[in-house]
This record gives C-alpha cells, sequence and structure tokens, in this order.
DNA sequence: ATAGGGTTAG
C-alpha cells in the first residue's frame, strides 16, 4: 500500500475510507491510521485483537504484544506505537520486557522523549534498555543526558556492561570531561572489559585521541588482545590530527604487517596524514593500496585521495581522482574546491562551485568559507556578496569560519563597517577573528580601531598571539601611529612571553622608516640577529618614500649579497633615483639590470563589473572595451587638468622626451582600469573599486584624487601593500604608503 | 534485544 494514502483524510474522502478498512487484514500496521476515528481506544483494542499477527486467542500474551512492537519498530510509525502503548497501560504484563520493547520501538521511530517516558515509569530496567537509550541520547549528540544515565544506571545498582562502555566514552570526549571518562575507563579495567572487547577498546582509543592524550590511547591499544581494523584507524585518526604523521604511518604499516586489512576509512586518515606532512611517496604509495584493494570507487578515500594530490600542489592529480568518481559528495565537491583555492586556481574554484550547485548539492560552511577566499584573494566583492546571501540562506553567517572568511572579504574588499558589523555579529569571537578583524582595520589604514580591539582583547584576556602583534603592527605602520607601535613593539621585546619573530622587526622597520625615522629602522635591522632579505627591502622601501639614497644604496648592497640579481631591489632601486632625480645612477641601474636580463615584474589593474572581472596592463590596448577606455581616459584628463593635476613624469623610468612620459603615464594599468570601470558604471554613484598587483604609482595616486572630485564618487584602490579610500580629492593613507 | 573508527575550513 503506498503510503501516500496517509495525505487522504478519511472524513473527507469515505470511500477510501471503507476501501481502506475492507482490506485491513493485508495492510501492514502504519496504514491503520486511515481509519474513521484513529485515536479512540476502543478501535486500539479492536485492531490488536484483529490483527493478523495476533488472533483474539493471543492477544494478552506477551509474546504477541512483543511481536507487535517489533512490526511497528520496522515499520517506523510512532502513532502505532504510541497506540500500542495505550493499550499495554491496562495490561501488567512482564513489564521490563514490554516496556523494553517499547523503548527499543519508540527509538527505532526516532522519538527519544517518548522513549524516555516509558523508560521512566518502568518499575525495573534490564541494562539493555539502560544501553539502549544512552546510546540513541548520543548518536543525537545529547551527549549531557548519556552521562546522565550512565551515572544514574549504576547508582540503581546496574552495572555497564561491554556495550554501555563501548558507546558512552563518546559521550566524555564531546563534553570534554576528562575526568569522568578516565573514571568510566576504570570501572571498565575493573570489569575486565577494557581488554578483552575490541569495541570498548576501540572507544576508549578514540576517547583519548580526542582528548589529545595519544599516550594514553596508545597504550589501551597495545593492552587490547584482539586489536581490529576499527581500532588500529582510530588510533592513526589521532595521530593524523595531533600531527604525529610519522607515527600514523607507523601504525599502519605495523597493521599490514599483522595481517589485519586496511578498509576505505584507514586508507582515506592514512591519506590525510600524508597530505598534512605534503609526504607524496607514502601517498603515492598508499594510492597503490586503493587501487589494489579495490577501493576505487569508495568515496572516502578517494576524497582523500584528492586532498592529498591538492596538498601536495600536484592539483591536477586532484582532478583525476575527482573525475573519476560517479557521484561525488559535498565533502568530496568541498575538497576540490578547497584545493584549487589553497592552490591558487580561485577562477576555477568559483566555476567549480557553480557546477557542484547546478548538481544539487548544496553548499556548506566548509564549502562557503573557501568559496569567500577565492572571492577575496580575487577581491571579488559582487561575488563576495552573494555568497553572503547564500550564508544567509542558510544561516551560517554567525559560524566562526564563514564568519572569518566574510571578515577577510570586506576587509580585504576595503570595507572595514561591513567586516566589523559581520564581526560584531558573531557567536564566539576568538583570537582568529579578533586577528582578521584587526587585519582588516590595518589594511584599511583604521589604526585606532585595530589598537582598539587589541586592548579589548586583552581585557577579554583572549590569549594574542604572532598573528595578533603583526596585524596591529602593521595596523600601526599603516596608520603613522609611530608612538603606539614602538610601545607594542618594546612589549614584546621585553616580555618572554612571545618570541619575537621576523615579521614583527618587518613591521617596526617599516613603521619607523616610513615616518621618517630612517636611522632608527636602519638600527634596529643592524640589532637583529641575521637580518634577512625581508628586512632589508623593507628598509629599502622606506629609503625611496623618503628619498634617502645613501641608507639605500647601504640596504641594496645586503639586499644583494642575499640574494644576487634580485629583481624587486633593482626595480626598487631605480624607482628611487627617478624619484630623486639621479639620472645617472639610474642609468647605470638599468644597463646592470639589462645585463642581468632582469625584467620588471609586470604590473596588473583589475577591476570587477557585473560580477565579470576585467584584467589591464600598461599600454595594453588590446581590451574589449578599449575605445571607450580610450574616450573616457582623455575625458578625464582634460577634467582633472582644468583641476591642476600636472603629469609627475619622475614615475616613468623609460629615458623618452617629456611628452612621451606623459602618455606613457596615461596608459598605466590603474588608470586603464579606473577609466574603464568609470565608462561601464556611468550613471552610479557608489564607489568604484579597482585593484594592483604592484604598489600603486605615485602619479596614479595623485590623478585619482583628481579624478574622484572630477566624477564625484569614492575610489577605492587596493594595491599590493594595502587600502587607498579616496574621496573629494583626500586618500585615507594621507599620502603616505 | 543494545556497541566502536572516516573524508572538507580561518
Amino acid at each position: 500500500m503506498p503510503r501516500s494514502l496517509h495525505l487522504c483524510r478519511p472524513s473527507t474522502c469515505p470511500f477510501v475510507s471503507n476501501l481502506v478498512s475492507r482490506s485491513d487484514a493485508t495492510l501492514p500496521w502504519s496504514n491503520r491510521q486511515l481509519r474513521p476515528n484513529p485515536s479512540s481506544l476502543h478501535w486500539v483494542a479492536r485492531s490488536i485483537d484483529a490483527s493478523p499477527l495476533c488472533g483474539p486467542s493471543q492477544a494478552r500474551t506477551p509474546q504477541s504484544y512483543s511481536s507487535l512492537l517489533g512490526r511497528c519498530a520496522e515499520t517506523r510509525c510512532l502513532l502505532d506505537v504510541r497506540r500500542v502503548q495505550t493499550h499495554l497501560i491496562k495490561t501488567a504484563l512482564c513489564p521490563t520486557l514490554l516496556g523494553h520493547k517499547l523503548v527499543d520501538a519508540y527509538l527505532k521511530c526516532s522519538s527519544v522523549s517518548d522513549a524516555r517516558g516509558v523508560f521512566d515509569e518502568m518499575p525495573e530496567r534490564h541494562v539493555v534498555t539502560w544501553n539502549s537509550m544512552i546510546a540513541s541520547y548520543i548518536k543525537r549528540r545529547r551527549s549531557e543526558e548519556a552521562v546522565e544515565l550512565y551515572e544514574r544506571m549504576m547508582s540503581e545498582g546496574v552495572f555497564p556492561d561491554e556495550y554501555t562502555f563501548s558507546s558512552v566514552f563518546k559521550a566524555f570526549s564531546d563534553l570534554g570531561r576528562v575526568a569522568g571518562g578516565q573514571r568510566a575507563h576504570g570501572l571498565a579495567v575493573v570489569l575486565g572489559l577494557e581488554v578483552s572487547n575490541v569495541f570498548v577498546g576501540s572507544a576508549l582509543v578514540d576517547m583519548y585521541a580526542k582528548f589529545g592524550r595519544m599516550r594514553d590511547a596508545q597504550l589501551v591499544a597495545d593492552r587490547v588482545t584482539d586489536q581490529d581494523v576499527v581500532l588500529l584507524t582510530a588510533l592513526i585518526v589521532g595521530y593524523v590530527q595531533h600531527g604525529e604523521e610519522f607515527k600514523a604511518q607507523a601504525v599502519f604499516s605495523d597493521m599490514v604487517r599483522k595481517g589485519i586489512k586496511p578498509n576505505e576509512f584507514t586508507l582515506a586518515s592514512t591519506l590525510i596524514g600524508c597530505a598534512n606532512s605534503a609526504d607524496l611517496k607514502s601517498g603515492k604509495s598508499i594510492h597503490a593500496c586503493i587501487v589494489k584493494a579495490g577501493f576505487d570507487y569508495a568515496i572516502a578515500s578517494q576524497t582523500s585521495l584528492l586532498t592529498m594530490y591538492s596538498k601536495c600542489g600536484i592539483i591536477d592529480d586532484s582532478f583525476k581522482v575527482f573525475n573519476y568518481l560517479a557521484n561525488p559528495n559535498l565533502v568530496t565537491w568541498t575538497s576540490l574546491i578547497v584545493g584549487l583555492v589553497q592552490n591558487g586556481r580561485e577562477e576555477i574554484a568559483l566555476l567549480k562551485f557553480r557546477e557542484m550547485l547546478q548538481n544539487s548539492v548544496n553548499p556548506n560552511s566548509f564549502t562557503l568559507s573557501s568559496v569567500l577566499r577565492a572571492c577575496s584573494s580575487l577581491a571579488m566583492l559582487e561575488t563576495g556578496k552573494q555568497i553572503h546571501a547564500v550564508l544567509t540562506k542558510y544561516g551560517l553567517v554567525r559560524n566562526g569560519y564563514a564568519g572569518v572568511a566574510l571578515i577577510d572579504l570586506y576587509g580585504k574588499c576595503g570595507m572595514a563597517e561591513m567586516a566589523r558589523s559581520v564581526f560584531d555579529r558573531l557567536i564566539d569571537i576568538d583570537v582568529v577573528s579578533m586577528n582578521s578583524m584587526i587585519y582588516g582595520y590595518a589594511v584599511n589604514g583604521m589604526g585606532q580601531e585595530a589598537l582598539e580591539l587589541y586592548n579589548r582583547m586583552k581585557d577579554l584576556e583572549l590569549e594574542q598571539n604572532q598573528v595578533t602583534f603583526v596585524a596591529v603592527l602593521l595596523a600601526c605602520s599603516n596608520a603613522g601611529l609611530v608612538e603606539e607601535g614602538w610601545q607594542i613593539f618594546s612589549y614584546l621585546r621585553d616580555s618572554r612571553e612571545t618570541e619575537l619573530r621576523r615579521d614583527h622587526y618587518a613591521c617596526m622597520v617599516d613603521l619607523l622608516g616610513r615616518s621618517g625615522r630612517l636611522e632608527e629602522a636602519e638600527m634596529l635591522v643592524t640589532q637583529m640577529n641575521n637580518p634577512d632579505l625581508v628586512m632589508w627591502r623593507t628598509l629599502l622601501s622606506a629609503c625611496r618614500v623618503h628619498g634617502d639614497v645613501k641608507t639605500a644604496e647601504r640596504a641594496m648592497k645586503k639586499v644583494l649579497e642575499l640574494a644576487p640579481g634580485d629583481e624587486g631591489t633593482h626595480v626598487l632601486l631605480s624607482n628611487l633615483y627617478a624619484a630623486t632625480c639621479n639620472w645617472s645612477q639610474l642609468i647605470e641601474m638599468k644597463s646592470t639590470m639589462r645585463d642581468m636580463k632582469l625584467k620588471k615584474n609586470p604590473a596588473v589593474s583589475w577591476v570587477e563589473v557585473d560580477r565579470e572581472v576585467h584584467t589591464f596592463m600598461a599600454g595594453d590596448l588590446s581590451h574589449l572595451g578599449s575605445k571607450e577606455i580610450l574616450n573616457t581616459l582623455e575625458e578625464l584628463i582634460e577634467k582633472v587638468r582644468n583641476l591642476g593635476y600636472i603629469p609627475d613624469t619622475r614615475y616613468v623610468l623609460q629615458d623618452l622626451d617629456e611628452e612621451k612620459k606623459e602618455t606613457s603615464l596615461y596608459y598605466h594599468s590603474e588608470k586603464l582600469a579606473l577609466a574603464f570601470a568609470l565608462s561601464r558604471t556611468k550613471n552610479k554613484t557608489n564607489s568604484v573599486r579597482i585593484l594592483k598587483n604592484l604598489r600603486v604609482c605615485g602619479d596614479c595616486h595623485s590623478w585619482m584624487k583628481y579624478v574622484s572630485v572630477a566624477v564625484g564618487r569614492e575610489i577605492v584602490a587596493r594595491d599590493a601593500k594595502r587600502y587607498h579610500h579616496i574621496k573629494d580629492g583626500l586618500c585615507s593613507c594621507r599620502d603616505y604608503w
């Protein structure tokens, strides 16, 4: 009988109702509710008597009720169980056995509350009933109630058995109750169940692994007499999740040697170990095991295989694994997307995400936070906002991971306020979310806001880590807060708590250098042991900003000692020579660069219009809309010249005459991108956002300030270093970058 | 009658 009959209401459809009652004897239990007046007690009584399972003569024996409940449990029909219970209450037959049957039937019908109701009414309960009740609480992650029952059963004089233990440890690990778990473990030892039952043993191994007590997990595993694949897999998972890939690998080889056959899950977990340690060689040997064992289509191990290849940087092989699978599930899709994002293939990640949706696979917070990371690296704000909407739809905006990804996106897209509103709605604020928010303020030059959060972290006694200090120092640096930065830096240097890292020094050198205190900056670099490339380069760029040729040359010497033939350095110094009109040095530098066959990393700017990314290179007029770009550019140039803009040809490194220098300035990638964006969004008043892979050029920076006045719109420009919010002729960086 | 391990993220 099709279940859809449930949709028919008996009272409105007498014909169907008749039909059903006539053929009643052949119906499964679950359709009896179609009868008129289904809740009547009389009806229950009659139907039980009339049931084909138990004729009138057997109707009142415990066996008949027992098998009736068995049928109800099989058909998973809650209403039937309730009816039998109603009938049963009037009898006083075998309460322990039938009570258990009722509890069991309710649990099979997924009604824990009904089961618990019966459970509580029972005068005495068998250990099996306790076990069923505890196990279903655990299955539903109601660990608190599971532990409560476990403790109550003992106080009522019922001893836990191997079934109890094999499920109850999970509740302790879920609640993080180490002491309680250990006490239960002690009892299991006393009852002789730790060593003799592999179910108990593996539950224990799993619990200790989840507590991070791998030594205890290993000790239990070693004591269990008949180790099996599940127990050893639990051990491997523990080692992998605590970064001991080597030991995981050892357990794996050991089990193979002992002749215990790894299954799909064992292979999956071992592979994650290979992925985490980027151990391609072991990963490939596990791949061979998978093929040999015939797990080619097993989803878990294939997903791990995909992850392993992508973490080893071989994303093409991840694709091969993925394409081989007929039915990738959500996790598989997500793994592929994550791998693509981690390997810098963000565009393909977004394509795959769309394909996933088209295949009716719904994303979760894992998927969406990865997709958001793709959006923020490409600074695709519009797409990111759509993902924000999807997160809202699934109720995931307050989720920590997704929230942090959103904060990063908005921070990196120059929308610190949006980032903050996401931040303020997070359910849990932790170090990572704090760091992202501080970093978001930092790249947007909002130093005070960053410091405020930093202080709030201290008030909340949130542990601060290396990332926190880098972010807050960067914030000081980008906002020119020298004193505040110096204070934090010296606090770090004097306290023994945190080890100062290269990045902290680099931020401080940057901060000192850019505020013109080049002497102190240089001193800080020389005070470090083994200052590396980054340090000298940081000093060098500070020299460029302040036109300090002498210090620059010392820094450059050091850089070239550490990295002979470093192109960035040559470019930086030639920028400096150009800016300070040291033409002879510039020419010399250029010929050295030519001799060394050094080429400038080409400048690229891009812009998102109508959810599409358009890329521009300096002087590249091959873009589809190049005619409209040139027209807009010309219009803009005329307007800004009237406002007082004068091209700053110091930023042209080629040896051209002045007029040609000016023209070459006009075709800088950021100008092309801005002109394009403006021409495509002519009748809009919101801000335009452009992005550049290198630092924004000085002339373009000043040009954009004029343009913001000319078109009356805010221009948000992200360069390699930070954000520039340009509005009404002023920039948030206060011409300091 | 009741039981144990797995794959995706900042």
